[in-house]
RNA sequence: GUGGCUAUAGUUCAACGGUUAGAACACGGGCUUGUGGUGCCUGUGAUGAGGGUUCGAUUCCCUCUAGCCACCCCA
C-alpha cells in the first residue's frame, strides 16, 4: 500500500515516511487513543454517570485543564506523591507556573470560592467528568492521562452527605455488574489527628521497632507517619498489628459522625469494610475516608492468610475534607467528594466480559444505483433523518456490492434500494437484511411498509 | 525513581543458528457488470533501531528505544 503510493507519487518524503515505531511521532508514554469499538464503554459509563448524579441532585460542571501549580501544592499538599513527585508542571509564556490538574477536587474548591458559591443554597452539590494528568510510570490500569467522574458536595457537614457519595460509589459499580466492597475509616478531626499521630510515633520509637522496618517506612516515618498504617511489606504489616488505632482517638463530634456515617450505610445495606489502615494520601481529608475495591473473586483465594496475589487497585476513593475551602481563602465551608476512575471500570468490565447491550432502534440503510437515483436517496436520506428514522448511507460508494456490505457491516435491519429502472417507474426495492428478501414497492408507499414493517418487529421482540 | 519480562504483517500467534520468515483473523480484488451476511479462488502486508559473535542471526550477546508487569503511590 505504502509502495504503491511512493510510485504513485514517485515522491522521496513519502519514503523517509515510516508509519510505525517511530519514536518520534508515536503516542506518549502512558497516554492512549479509545478507538471506536473501545469508546462504546466510556459511553455507557458517561451515561451512567450523568443518570446517576443527576437523580442525586448534582449539577455538571466543567474546570479548565491548566491551573496554577500553587493551587495543588496549597491544597493536595506540597509533599504528597501527587504534587512533589507525579505532577506535569511547566512554565508558560508568560513566565506563570501552571499545571496540568492532577486531581479535580481542588479545581472545584477553587471554582467554588472564586463564583461566591456560598451565596447560593447550600450544599452546592456538582459532578464533574474528565482528564486528569499524573507523570507516574504506566502499568495495568494505570496511565499518565485517565478519566475521572467526581461528586462533590460543599456546605454540608452532616454525615448523610458522605453516604450519599458512597452510596452513589456503589451503586455505580452495582449496577455495572462489579462486585465492590467500600473501605472506609474516619481520620477525625484535625486536633484529634495530632493527637493520634504523637502516640503512634512513640508507639513506633519503642524498643528498636524502626529498624525492623522497610526503608519506605523508615522515610514515612520521619515525613508521614500516618502513612506507615498502609505498607504491605509482611514486617511492618506484622508490627502494625499493635497499633494505636485512628477511631480510639476520635473525639466526640468526629466519633458521633462516623457512626452516623456507619449506620446510614448499614441502613442502606451498602457492604463496607472498617478499615483502621485506610489513610489517604492527600492533605486536605479529615473525617471520613473511603476508598473502594474490587471484591476478590473466585480466583484470588488464598489459604494461608497472606495478602492475595492478585493485585486489587482502588477503583475510587473519597473522603471530606471540611477544612479545605477555609484553607484555600474561602469562608469555612464543610465538603465531601470522591472521584473514580473510568479506565479502570472499562477494565473490570472486559475482565468480566460483561455484554454491552446493542442499541434496539432498527436501521434503515438507503442505497443508491446512478447518480440521478444518488441524487433522489440524498435528498430521502435527509427527509428520514429528520422525519425520526434511524437511517444509514454510504452515497459515495457507487456499488451497490459495496453499500450492501457496509449495510451489513453496521447491522441494518432494512436497506432501501434506487436504481435508473426504480427511478423510471416511480418504486424502490426494500430488502429485509435477515432473510434477504426483498420486494419492490411504490415510492409513495415507503412510510406505511416501514412503519408496518418496524411494528411487527416490535411485536416480536415484545414477545 | 527501583526491579522483572517482552519486542515478527493491522491484530493474535508460528519459524533445531541454515531454502523465498509461515498461519489465522482483518483488509483489498475476483467467482457475481443491479444485491451484503455463509463458501471457493486470489492479492497487499512484518523481524523496533544500532552494534557484535558467526561462513550464515528472527534465533546468541551488548546498547538504545518502546511496550507490558510489579514496587512506591494512586483512579
Amino acid at each position: 500500500m505504502y509502495k504503491k503510493a511512493i510510485n504513485k507519487n514517485n515522491s522521496k518524503d513519502m519514503a523517509d515516511f515510516k508509519p510505525r515505531r517511530d519514536s518520534k511521532h508515536a503516542r506518549l508514554k502512558g497516554m492512549k487513543d479509545v478507538l471506536f469499538d473501545e469508546y462504546r464503554y466510556y459511553r455507557l459509563l458517561i451515561n451512567k454517570a450523568n443518570d446517576l448524579a443527576q437523580v442525586y441532585g448534582f449539577n455538571r460542571i466543567e474546570t479548565p485543564v491548566l491551573e496554577r501549580s500553587k493551587l495543588y501544592e496549597r491544597s493536595t499538599g506540597k509533599d504528597t506523591d501527587i504534587v512533589s513527585k507525579e505532577m506535569y508542571n511547566f512554565v508558560d509564556k508568560g513566565g506563570d507556573k501552571i499545571a496540568l490538574r492532577p486531581e479535580a477536587t481542588p479545581s472545584l474548591a477553587r471554582a467554588y470560592i472564586e463564583h461566591g458559591m456560598f451565596n447560593m443554597p447550600q450544599p452546592v452539590k456538582m459532578y464533574w467528568l474528565g482528564p486528569l494528568f499524573r507523570h507516574e510510570k504506566p502499568q495495568s490500569g494505570r496511565y499518565r492521562q485517565h478519566t475521572q467522574f467526581d461528586l462533590e458536595i460543599f456546605g454540608d457537614p452532616s454525615p448523610v452527605a458522605d453516604t450519599q457519595l458512597i452510596l452513589i460509589a456503589y451503586n455505580f459499580y452495582s449496577e455495572l455488574q462489579i462486585n465492590v466492597q467500600v473501605q472506609i475509616n474516619s481520620l477525625g478531626d484535625k486536633e484529634d489527628r495530632g493527637e493520634y499521630i504523637t502516640q503512634l510515633t512513640e508507639f513506633y520509637k519503642e524498643r528498636g521497632k524502626r529498624s525492623k522496618l522497610c526503608n519506605d517506612c523508615k522515610r514515612r516515618f520521619l515525613k508521614n507517619p500516618l502513612r506507615l498504617l498502609d505498607c504491605k511489606e509482611p514486617d511492618c504489616i506484622a508490627i502494625r498489628e499493635d497499633a494505636p488505632q485512628i477511631v480510639d482517638f476520635l473525639g466526640n463530634n468526629a466519633r458521633d459522625h462516623f457512626i452516623k456515617v456507619l449506620e446510614y450505610l448499614d441502613e442502606l445495606e451498602v457492604p463496607y469494610n472498617l478499615n483502621p489502615f485506610l489513610v489517604r494520601g492527600l492533605d486536605y481529608y479529615n473525617r471520613t475516608v473511603f476508598e473502594i475495591t474490587p471484591v476478590i473473586d473466585d480466583l484470588g483465594n488464598d489459604e494461608n492468610g497472606s495478602i492475595s496475589q492478585k493485585r486489587q487497585i482502588s477503583l475510587g476513593g473519597g473522603g471530606r475534607y471540611d477544612d479545605l475551602v477555609e484553607k484555600m481563602g474561602g469562608r469555612p465551608t464543610p465538603g465531601c467528594g470522591f472521584g473514580l476512575g473510568l479506565e479502570r471500570i472499562v477494565q473490570k468490565i472486559k475482565e468480566k466480559n460483561i455484554p454491552l447491550h446493542k442499541d434496539k432502534e432498527p436501521i434503515i440503510f438507503l442505497a443508491q444505483l446512478g447518480d440521478q437515483a444518488r441524487r433522489k436517496m440524498m435528498v430521502m436520506f435527509e427527509e428520514m433523518r429528520r422525519g425520526g428514522y434511524k437511517v444509514r448511507q454510504a452515497f459515495t460508494k457507487d456499488s451497490l456490492k459495496a453499500q450492501l456490505e457496509e449495510a451489513n457491516r453496521i447491522g441494518a435491519k432494512h436497506s432501501l434500494i434506487l436504481g435508473q429502472k426504480e427511478l423510471i417507474d416511480g418504486t424502490i426495492i426494500i430488502r429485509d437484511m435477515d432473510s434477504g428478501t426483498q420486494e419492490v414497492i411504490d415510492t409513495k408507499k415507503v412510510n406505511s411498509e416501514l412503519a408496518k414493517r418496524l411494528e411487527e418487529n416490535k411485536e416480536i421482540s415484545n414477545k
